[in-house]
DNA sequence: TTGCTCCTCACGTCACGTGAGGTGGC
DNA sequence: TTGCTCCTCACGTCACGTGAGGTGGC
């Protein structure tokens, strides 16, 4: 498929895409006029590099562990260094902090939300917010 | 309190600190010899500020919200305009979302884990992996 | 003087956004 | 030709990181 399909199937900017193939995390096959040309299994690596980044996860370290890539939206291990394991425990942990700091900070939001909007009261009622703050 | 402190006490680099305040996003007096002076309440702001920017909000909107900040870490909004409200609720629903998303990458790092340290099989044995995707 | 903190540039990085200027295929 | 997609530069942005070169106070 062209980078116009997979961008529509992935929701990703082609630029993007460019980039991660510059980066060495998706590579694309050239047709004779030197469009991109992607396997199918494409669509799920990009979705997978995506919700890495989101995790927070610079390129350098997706491109460590993308090459045990080897079936749609499965990551193999068969040779995962011991660097390799501790650095996914870091990242573990790191992703659940960052998930307790952001619940907390979406629920004092919400809070406020619903103190603002869930009764009668106008906005200038002294409500409060009070967001968490990262560990 | 000079920087330094301020530093150490929000374990965020000067180079941050000075970063927000030319952002707006916090204020600084000055001493006699140029060094930034910050009250006090400055330590719970640039908690609040990077407990937002983690959550994903662009300094932008940060410096919109920051104005209504009176009372260390509280934030009110007597005034906040129903584009403010409409803005957060946006962001509420986001941060949902990123949480889902880190969650799922999170849990499969950990299966992942798991399954490798969990039981005596060397690492060569074929676990998987796979992280889930943003929405 | 030594050693610390602070200051202002100012360039680099990383994951993007955005356009210019041009080509290929129906 | 029109209108679409694709291509390669290449500069801009945003939240940072990192150093140069210099000052102030004990």
């Amino acid at each position: 498929m062209r980078i116009g399909e997979l961008s529509e199937r992935t929701g990703t900017p082609r630029r993007l895409l460019r980039y991660y193939e510059e980066q060495g995390l998706i590579i694309a096959n050239r047709s004779p006029n030197g469009y991109r040309d992607y396997d199918g299994f494409c669509v799920d690596r990009v979705m997978q590099i995506r919700g890495l980044l989101d995790a927070g996860l610079p390129t350098r370290i997706i491109k460590q562990i993308l090459p045990c890539l080897d079936k749609p939206r499965i990551i193999h291990f068969p040779d995962a260094t011991p660097e390799m394991l501790a650095t996914l425990e870091q990242e573990r942990d790191r992703m659940t902090e960052r998930v307790n700091c952001l619940i907390r900070n979406r629920d004092a939001i919400a809070e406020y939300l619903d103190a603002v909007r869930g009764d009668g009261s106008p906005p200038s009622t002294d409500h409060t917010l009070e967001p968490s703050v990262p560990t």
